[in-house]
DNA sequence: AGGCCCCTGCCTCTCCAGTGGCAGCCAGGA
DNA sequence: TCCTGGCTGCCACTGGAGAGGCAGGGGCCT
């Protein structure tokens, strides 16, 4: 199921667009202001934000800089403004796409399927499998020497973005900020106890890892 | 270079598009119609379609319905209609943006940078090659004969700056500001020390250094 | 009530960052 | 010709940050 972001302070539109997606299939989860927004999009990784500018704590500028960077979902922007250089900015810092208020609901939501659908491709190649161990995104699954290895959420979390940035380094603040959020970006203990138990879990000698490796000082990078 | 496809039968509308889309550096391939089009888009392998809906030969669905399948470009319409109904029938077949005449240029413009931008993480290829050693700058890797070199933070930081003005001198100050932070610009013996780890690690003979170059009194300079 | 997961605290160990010392090279001046 | 000063490269050393291992408690969900 496709979970909306939806950030908007008018509770009327919210509950008529709330309705709309439901009725859809859509999963919404709404955020009345900024920060609401940005814990939420750290806590339940949305597939795609829809967004109004006039927001009463932060300027809407400012929550799509505090998305983009880390989140790579469609942005949609919902404003009240027509001026040309308010579109200009906000597509330029990150959005996706800008539908200017009062706009019509079955334009929205065929832009809302249009961003989706361009955004889907990238979560392809669903197993990804290394010597020892089968990484099933789509199932959330992995198997070792054909037996599936129970993980608990916070190791799937990890391994979920290790795995799908195979081969790359990932950051250690990144790593933090995408599996517990923005606020925890300096907690690595947190990471060198997961991935010591990801390791016990799947390596086949802890000791010396051979897919989920160490950068020293600079983060975590998954091998096949 | 990023080539643009522009469908369109008025000719001052192409002209205007397309001297704005060169001097912005794309690239731009026009059609005054649909057959044109197809023929294009199949030869010329465009990066983005912009496209009029209102052509003279075909109906504009059906040239995106002609497209889609085998392109995945962004397509992002044109068209004098406003009605609800039409964008929603364009944008779900295929097309990723709608822009409705008459249009600001400015508009359109980042429009078009929007689609490509989400177009683009497919071709990105960070990867510097010299005749000794390879540097992918997204996966954060230095390759040398095949084998993985291990360097440290500082080192990578400093190979990366320097990768990234490849050709161009990097004075000391400004090295020194982008990987230790403003407060040590004066301490050039730290260069010293870390171009000396660089170079011991990826430089044929370190004693005469090919690629990490000195500029006495100036700063240094990456060649490949 | 029970189980399990998340997080914490402690210990050990590795190794990187930054320091200081010294030598080589070059250019300019005595 | 020799000396000197500035810049650079090389090396050894040390403090400390960061990494892993282990064990245990608190809290949430079932």
């Amino acid at each position: 199921m496709t979970r909306v972001l939806l950030v908007e302070d008018e509770p009327q539109l919210v509950r008529a667009l709330r309705i709309n997606l439901r009725t859809r299939g859509y999963e919404v989860e709404a955020a009345p202001d900024g920060r609401t927004a940005l814990d939420l999009a750290a806590r339940r990784h949305p597939d795609v934000v829809v967004l109004d500018l006039g927001l009463p704590d932060m300027d809407g500028v400012e929550v799509i800089e505090g998305l983009r960077g880390w989140l790579s979902v469609p942005i949609i922007v919902l404003s009240a403004r027509h001026a040309s250089e308010e579109k200009v900015r906000a597509l330029d810092i990150g959005a996706d796409d800008y539908v200017t208020k009062p706009f019509g609901m079955d334009e929205l939501l065929a832009r809302l399927r249009a961003a989706v659908r361009r955004a889907a491709p990238a979560e392809q190649a669903a197993v990804v499998e290394t010597a020892t161990f089968t990484v099933d995104l789509a199932a959330k699954k992995v198997l070792r020497d054909g037996r599936e290895v129970r993980l608990t959420p916070t190791e799937w979390n990890i391994l979920e973005v290790l795995v799908r940035n195979a081969g790359r380094l990932v950051g250690q603040r990144s790593l933090l900020r995408e599996v517990w959020g923005p606020a925890y970006e300096k907690e690595t203990n947190y990471l060198r106890v997961y991935l010591a138990q990801l390791r016990r879990k799947l390596e086949p000698d802890p000791a010396r890892p051979r897919h989920l490796i160490t950068e020293p000082g600079m983060g975590y990078r998954f091998e096949r």
